[in-house]
DNA sequence: CATGAATGAGCGTTCATTCAT
DNA sequence: AATGAATGAACGCTCATTCAT
């Protein structure tokens, strides 16, 4: 009677999940096929069923994880505060989501080091930093117009305010004891958010 | 005892030469060794001669690379003028190097890539970001004695300027046609100094 | 109970259809049960419903094609003329259904192939040859009986006529520019008759 | 001292000699690259090292195989006798020659099948009937210039004759109780060449 | 030091077949 | 009868590394 329900969402999601747990632990080109089909408790027919192949999944997967951290950053637009204390607040979030899912980040520079070579995931990077950008220019638009800040060229601002988030990740990626997000990220982006004081 | 000029070090550089060139167009995963042998103009058992393997071309490559940058700013600590104009100075210096040496940039985030999963790697990363920070920091502290800047944390300054700096190049890499680094890179420092202004 | 019409032939001669016109393009081993599937319209599941492999419908399309050719033979018996006459008409006949059903004559020599390994395919084709040399065999005894041939023995003949017409196809569907039927298949089939003379 | 001897052309045929044994006895779709390995006795990476795919080896041994028949054919343009005898005499080797090597027969006709698909595979076999049907075109020649046969377009009885010939063996082929070699071969022949009595 | 033919474990992908619905 | 998602054994090919010369 009832139309099989369509289980393909879910399919794709339980097998993201296990890529990324299998990525992560032992990265793009250590991970085999036949991991991500252990871990994900699917056939390895089923993977190819719903992926074409395994640059499939890494694309998949990379929508998925930068998807993720559009929306943490789109819920600061309309949120209550002067924009400083929003911008310190996603700094918080920000290192907790990494300290948290530490084996995401680990994949994170794969994506980079993929983009040189894959047309597709370039542009796909290029438009999400767009976006990204453009969003933190809004903010800085805001703090500007609210005399929070003074009369700088926004775009400007969103670019290092990213390249900075960015950087620090890679820091601390690369030496957690040294880089403490706690107190660095916050200290990085303050210090920053001083240059603007008008 | 025939006096023969060591040859070793102008084969393990025509190597690096040949690995530097293939990695920049192909990757890390899609060279083969074969494909650094015919760039090289060495044969197969002379590169298993002088490396040990694929890993360990790769790791010298590093190595090559990332002194070379700290070349670059050690240079800075006994230059003339503010630290402020200096460290403008180095900002289109790097720039300048990365569009000559565009190959290059693609290679670097493959070595964050792999320093995931690697630990010698991770360490080597780690010992450049100490150094790396540490120059720059004794720069700041320059700058704060000299009364340049409001007496902030040295150390802190330097890890956010170090973030900067591999922020922006990996924005510029994912667009280079959004992230120009001729204004961009001076305005993000620019903006960064105004902030430690006394 | 209620009496649907029997739909069975008419799946099968669905999928038989698509089977020749994909294994046509493709050969056997290219060709994808998938590929049937899309041709004939029909699911997969109903595939399997009426033939229980791919082999299945290989041997299946066998018989249907080699049927087809053995009738053409036969309705010769019967026909008017000088046994010369028919068998000339034949050859002219032949020639036009493989230019016309150029897909097919390129499946004929994958089944000789298949023979090579299966024993049921072998059979069959057996068969099939025996069965076509008896029907020309009886023609040739047609002829010699009116005195239209001298008395060689018809079984001879008769194989070599077969082998004559099966040596052409091959010919023609090597080089299609160099051997043309028109011509040379009365003219190979002439030669031969000419050598029964009384 | 002695630079290595080339031991290439050695290998290709122990390769070929390994893939002709397994092809005819499993086909070529049957047949596994470690099939041929195994019968070889050399390692999978040294048969991709003289042969780029399976493809290859394939068409290799067609190579071989067909230049084997063709020299078979010339030796009879200088040979003693009419040329009825000498046909004759070609027609018992060829004979004998299938006897012996059964499991090659068996490739010849996947060989053809091949040929619908694969442009390369068709241009060989085109060019190599091109000369088999020149050579025996020259024969033919040589007869009517004797005075042997009567003024015929030797050209149509060379294609008659090559039919023929590949007819046989695919009628021997599919039943070799049926058609008996010894005697066929050289009353089909013998019947061709009576049709070209002066 | 230098060479390059030889190795073989290992991987991504395919696809005929099944079976719960 | 009919469907199509699911299966998994199997295969062609790769490529870092070795070692006899």
């Amino acid at each position: 009677m009832s139309p099989r329900p369509d289980v393909s969402e879910e399919r794709k999601n339980q097998i993201l999940d296990a890529a990324g747990a299998v990525f992560g632990r032992l990265g793009f080109h250590d991970a085999r096929m036949d991991d991500i089909v252990r871990e994900s408790g699917l056939s390895k027919g089923t993977l190819y069923w719903y992926f074409t192949s395994k640059d499939a999944i890494i694309t998949g997967l990379m929508q998925r994880i930068f998807d993720l951290g559009m929306g943490a950053l789109r819920t600061l637009e309309g949120a209550d505060g002067t924009v400083r204390e929003r911008l310190l607040a996603y700094t918080r979030r920000l290192g907790d989501d990494f300290q948290r899912l530490s084996a995401v980040s680990s994949i994170a520079f794969e994506f980079y080091a993929v983009a040189a070579r894959h047309k597709t995931v370039r542009h796909f990077l290029k438009e999400y930093f767009t976006q990204y950008r453009a969003t933190v220019a809004r903010l800085i638009a805001q703090g500007i117009e609210r005399g929070e800040f003074r009369a700088v060229d926004a775009d400007t601002v969103a670019t290092t305010l990213a390249a900075l988030y960015e950087g620090l990740v890679l820091l601390w990626f690369v030496d957690r004891e040294a880089v403490h997000w706690d107190t660095q990220g916050s200290d990085s982006v303050g210090l920053l958010l001083d240059g603007l004081r008008p």
